[in-house]
RNA sequence: GGACGGGUGGGUGAGUGGUUAAAGCCAACAGACUGUAAAUCUGUCCCUCCUUGCGAGGUACGAAGGUUCGAAUCCUUCCCCGUCCA
C-alpha cells in the first residue's frame, strides 16, 4: 500500500492525498461507509457504486469470523468477491467489539475471549488470530487487534489498557510481517493509538507506535461516550505526532460537521455508523441540517430531502414519499434514506478534498463553523 | 318473538368490589443513535391548574337509577351489537 500526498493546506493540517491499494486508489480525505457484516445495510453494491462512489468500505472482523467463518469467505473467492465489491476493504479487528460486546468477553495478555452474540459459544481472539482471519478475507487494510476502552476510565485502568494494547500490536505487525513474506497481495496493517482521555498517555502510545514503522496508524478510542470536545482533542494531541507520509485514520467518527474539524487536524481517513444508521432509524443528514422524516410537518412536504443533494433519493422523491416509506416500514426506505446519507458524507469529504487542492480549505472550515444554512440543525 | 354472548380511553384488548386515570399491543406525537448484538431503543399519549410533584382538581369503562365506606367490576330498567333458534 502505497500513500501519497498531493496538497497540503497552507494554515490547518488538512491534507489531500492517494491511498493505493490493489483494489483502486482512495483520494483522501475519505469517509468510509461501514458495512459489517458483507453488506452496507440496506443498499446493494450497484447502487452504491452508481450513487454514493466510496472508493473503500469497512467491514468487521469479529462479525466475518462467526458468521459465515472467514474460511467460507476465503473459499468463496475472498470477501470482496463474496460480497460483490470490486473496491478497497478495510476490516476492524475486534476491537470495537471489545467495548460495544463488553459483557461478553474477558481480557486477557493472550487477547480477547468472546463469547459469540449468537450461540455463547467461546472464541479466543489474539492479535495474532485476528491478523490470519483479516488475510483470509483478503482486506485491502486490516486493523491489529486493539482494547477500545470505555469511558469514562481512570488513568491507571487507561494506562494498563494502553500498554496491552500496544504490546498486542506489536504481536500483531510481527505476525503480519511474517504472514506476508508468502503472499505477494497487499494487505496493509495500521495499528491503533488508545490512551483514553489523557493526552499524555495518547503521545506516549504513539511513540511506543511508531517504532512499528506500520503502513498507517489509527486512533482509536473515541466516540465512546466522552464529550464531542474531548475527541477532538484526543485527536489533536495524537495525530500531528503521527507520520507525515502515512494515513492517519479516526476511527468511528463523526457528526457531519465534525467531518471538517478531523480533516483540519491531519486526519485522512475516517468512518462512522451514523449516516447508514441513522438513515435506517429516520434521521437524515442535509445541507439545511437535520431532517427527521417522521416528524408531522412532513407530512404533504413536496420537497426532496435536501434540495442541495444530487443522489437518486434526492432527484426522485418528496420528503412526504420517504416519510410514508418511513411510518409504512417499507424495505424501500431504508435504502433511499442510506443512499442518501452516505452520498452527504461521501459529497462533504469530496468538497474538503477540492478545497484543500485548490487552498481554499480554510474557507471551507469557517463555513463550516458556522453552522448549516437553516437553524434548522442542533 | 326466544336463547345465549357482548358493549372499556384514537383503534384493538386486559381487567370482573379497593395499590385502576384503567395492563399490553397498534396508531399518533417527540427524542436518541458515533471502528453496527440496532429495519433498534426511549419518552409522551382524557381535560384543567400550579409551587412541575411518584402534585392538586375535574371528568371517564353504552345510558339512567340502585346496593356499598368504596363500582369498569354487583343489582334493576332501557338502548345498541353479534351468534343461534323460530
Amino acid at each position: 500500500m502505497r500513500f501519497q500526498i498531493q496538497a497540503e493546506c497552507p494554515v490547518t493540517r488538512a491534507r489531500a492525498g492517494l491511498i493505493h491499494t490493489d483494489h483502486g486508489t482512495i483520494p483522501t480525505p475519505i469517509f468510509m461507509p461501514v458495512g459489517t457484516q458483507a453488506t452496507v445495510k440496506g443498499v446493494s453494491p450497484a447502487q452504491l457504486l452508481d450513487e454514493v462512489d466510496p472508493p473503500i468500505l469497512l467491514s468487521n472482523t469479529y462479525h466475518l469470523y462467526l458468521r459465515p467463518g472467514h474460511e467460507t469467505v476465503r473459499r468463496l473467492g475472498g470477501l470482496h468477491k463474496f460480497m460483490g465489491w470490486p473496491r478497497a476493504i478495510l476490516t476492524d479487528s475486534g476491537g470495537f467489539q471489545v467495548f460495544s460486546l463488553d459483557s461478553l468477553r474477558k481480557i486477557s495478555e493472550e487477547g480477547v475471549l468472546f463469547q459469540s452474540h449468537l450461540d455463547g459459544s467461546p472464541h479466543m481472539f489474539t492479535p495474532e488470530s485476528t491478523v490470519d482471519v483479516q488475510l483470509a478475507l483478503g482486506s485491502d487494510i486490516c486493523m491489529v487487534l486493539d482494547e477500545c476502552l470505555g469511558y469514562p476510565a481512570t488513568r491507571e485502568a487507561t494506562k494498563v489498557s494502553m500498554d496491552r494494547t500496544i504490546r498486542w500490536a506489536k504481536r500483531g505487525v510481527q505476525h503480519w510481517r511474517e504472514r506476508m513474506q508468502s503472499i505477494d497481495s497487499l494487505h496493509a496493517l495500521f495499528p491503533i493509538v488508545q490512551g483514553g482521555m489523557f493526552a499524555d498517555l495518547r503521545a506516549e502510545c504513539v511513540r511506543e507506535l511508531l517504532d512499528l514503522d506500520a503502513p498507517g496508524y489509527a486512533i482509536g478510542g473515541l466516540s465512546v461516550g466522552e464529550p464531542r470536545d474531548l475527541s477532538q482533542e484526543m485527536t489533536e494531541a495524537a495525530a500531528p505526532l503521527l507520520p507525515k507520509d502515512k494515513p492517519r485514520y479516526v476511527m468511528g467518527v463523526g457528526m457531519p460537521d465534525e467531518l471538517p474539524e478531523y480533516v483540519s487536524r491531519g486526519v485522512d481517513m475516517m468512518d462512522c455508523v451514523l449516516p447508514s444508521r441513522n438513515a435506517r432509524n429516520g434521521y437524515l443528514f442535509t445541507s439545511e441540517g437535520r431532517v427527521i422524516i417522521k416528524n408531522a410537518r412532513f407530512k404533504d412536504d413536496p420537497r426532496p430531502v435536501d434540495p442541495a443533494c444530487k443522489c437518486y433519493t434526492c432527484r426522485t422523491f418528496s420528503r412526504s414519499y420517504l416519510r410514508h416509506l418511513f411510518l409504512a416500514g417499507e424495505i424501500l426506505y431504508s435504502t433511499l434514506s442510506t443512499i442518501h446519507n452516505l452520498r452527504r458524507y461521501l459529497d462533504t469529504m469530496r468538497q474538503m478534498r477540492d478545497a484543500i487542492l485548490s487552498g481554499t480549505f480554510p474557507d471551507f472550515l469557517s463555513t463550516s463553523r458556522r453552522g448549516p444554512a437553516s437553524a434548522d440543525s442542533e
